[in-house]
DNA sequence: TCCCGGGGTTGAAATGTTTCAATATTTTGT
DNA sequence: ACAAAATATTGAAACATTTCAACCCCGGGA
């Protein structure tokens, strides 16, 4: 210890005594006084050896004897000392913990793709922080923040906006960053996603073979990816069977994917025409319709035929059963975490890796064909 | 780097070298080697101050002289520095963030009382950390000690397990504690939580109500206090009404509440018994047990009448629509985060208190009258 | 002229780790 | 028995911040 230290000599010796420390190493150990928390020096006196090896013993055991060991585990244990992750931290200059970003935690899609993180993250003993957008640009900007000032090693986001430019400046001053479920900007950042264009070309194609052609589509604001790529697919569908996406769409633009937003949104659209079908941008949104259209009494397939995206787990047992686009959560989620790592491992100079996975249609009760009588 | 360093000379020109700057501020300015983050001193040097002025302008700027104060954004602007919160939290011995432990991220009703809890944590610029334990005692202790390590100001938790003296021992050393949704150790540690014991009171008594006397009973694992207390409250209202719960009543006991769980559960009561109604211990378990019964068949209600627990968003729009118990989760999330402000406030002798809100029974179709031909 | 007061700024200590060169101790080889 | 090598431990610097006593400067009152 620094009880070595006597006051009076230093400060002769030395032209500007400011040495006052607070409380004197006595008082620290007395733990009269008392709340101070305890650090690797209490454990070290405890235990008769150096702060080194302290250090040693939590993050190089194998340096040390086995006698010391013992002995300082012991110390350890009976003082109930817990290492300061901050401090670590600030010495190593990195952390242990990595952000996720995400559009809205009350969207199961996303519960349901984190334990997919999870297990990989906690592999590397890595705190996986949580945080929720709630699509909302400044939120989403404060939570960088934040996760910047904490020094996280890394980000999972799916961004808010359209505009990834920050993210690019993010990482390069040295941040991990992984895009999830949001495909497009392959050559400055790594990705991991589920094809939308695809899947929305497979429930555009599927609601078409059915006889549809009039299809709402309740989707979200054009600024997120996700929307404008499952959009793209639905046309792209549509133009394939040598139709005209203006003459057979009709969009509504909801501000947020809820449910309470698909109800909504489903008031809006039947105020401006009623369409055969409809297609939610996700599950949640299919959700909130179902709801306003058992209120409203309009049956579903046999009056509108309904169908969602992300195949979330409640959707085979809404009523009725619910056709949607099923994305490969888990796998997505490790296939995230695992892009993350290698990123954060900062080869500054590693190629920027998309990987894609395929979406599947599931269909179910809620598509059915068009009848005959309400053809057009 | 420390190729200033001549150790020769210093160590014979001094008693104590301790000063060996690794890079001059020249070295610093010109950024030629470029990859260190910035840090306060860049700051102070590009703007021509000390440090200390460079932390008053952040902490307390009413402190500094107005052209100074520019002087500095200005230059914290231009170079992009970031403060380290582990450099200030580490100085600090407090943090900015606090740490929520739930049973099941996977569960909507988790996500449904997140809400109310980082709308008053964000009031108060705190980073909210989410962790899930899965029900694992070790994964919780995982969690905890993680959190402990980051030094957090306090945790939410939904303790997976029976035993609170871990977290009393927590509390002790000076972190902030709020049960979530789990009663019963009041005079320890806070709590917010809805009653459910009243709550599995109020599905015993609607199910007695509607006729049923054989009642399965897809539960958890007793040590987790929530299912105990609807237990007991189902086991009340059976004998409020003059019967013996262990005739009434078949108990499965499910390793993990999650659809998956309560579809196997459904398998194993099943091979037991044939009950006319089933009481799910949530409505994730409740999803499971109807996704089971469709495939064997079974109707509800009319072969089978079901119920579930806490009403989540997608309860009023299964098949059949679920009844179940509404609790009140925004409020229970505020209501959560507000003591746990107060509580890592650290007035130490403050009185814990338990926040109680009563659920309310909703009836929907997955219920209905025992038909009198099944009568016993 | 001297002293006082006060706003602005500074310098250095302190926070709890990790790292690593230097030293102390033990073992091995000859 | 001695040098060399291997092993174990130590001491102090460094990480980026906050805090606070001390200092400087300037104007005003006696």
């Amino acid at each position: 210890m620094s009880d070595t230290d006597k006051p009076g000599e230093i400060s002769a010796s030395r032209p500007r005594p400011r040495t006052n420390p607070r409380r004197t190493p006595e008082a620290a150990q007395s733990g009269a006084a008392g709340r101070r928390r305890l650090s690797m020096v209490d454990v070290a006196a405890h235990a008769g050896v150096s702060i080194g090896t302290v250090s040693n013993v939590l993050n190089r055991p194998e340096l040390v004897a086995e006698p010391t060991l013992l002995r300082v585990r012991e110390a350890i244990k009976t003082l109930g000392f817990v290492p300061s992750a901050p401090a670590r931290q600030l010495r190593a200059g990195t952390s242990r913990s990595v952000g996720i970003v995400v559009r809205d935690i009350g969207n199961p899609f996303f519960t349901e793709v984190l334990p997919g993180i999870e297990a990989r993250l906690s592999q590397e003993q890595l705190l996986l922080v949580v945080c929720s957008s709630g699509d909302s640009l400044e939120k989403e900007a404060h939570h960088l923040q934040t996760l910047e000032q904490h020094r996280v090693a890394g980000i999972l986001i799916t961004p808010a906006g359209d505009d990834v430019g920050h993210l690019v400046e993010l990482h390069r001053r040295g941040i991990g960053i992984v895009l999830l479920d949001r495909l497009g900007a392959g050559s400055q950042l790594c990705t991991a996603a589920v094809d939308n264009v695809r899947g929305g070309e497979l429930a555009g194609r599927h609601l078409l073979s059915l006889g549809h052609r009039r299809i709402g589509f309740l989707n979200g604001p054009s600024i997120v990816r996700q929307c404008s790529d499952r959009r793209q697919g639905l046309f792209r569908a549509i133009r394939d069977a040598g139709l005209d996406p203006e003459d057979v769409v009709t969009e509504v633009s909801l501000p947020a994917l809820t449910a309470q937003g698909g109800e909504t949104g489903l008031d809006e659209l039947l105020a401006r025409t009623r369409p055969t079908a409809l297609f939610c941008v996700n599950d949640m949104v299919a959700l909130g319709a179902l709801r306003g259209l058992e209120r409203r009494g309009i049956a579903v397939p046999d009056e509108m035929a309904v169908m969602g995206y992300d195949d979330v787990e409640f959707a085979a047992l809404l009523s009725p059963s619910l056709t949607s686009v099923r994305q490969p959560k888990h796998q997505l989620g490790q296939a995230a975490a695992e892009l993350l790592l290698t990123d954060s491992r900062g080869d500054a100079n590693h190629w920027h890796q998309e990987i894609v996975f395929q979406p599947e249609l599931v269909v179910r009760a809620s598509t059915s064909a068009l009848p005959r009588s309400r053809d057009h």
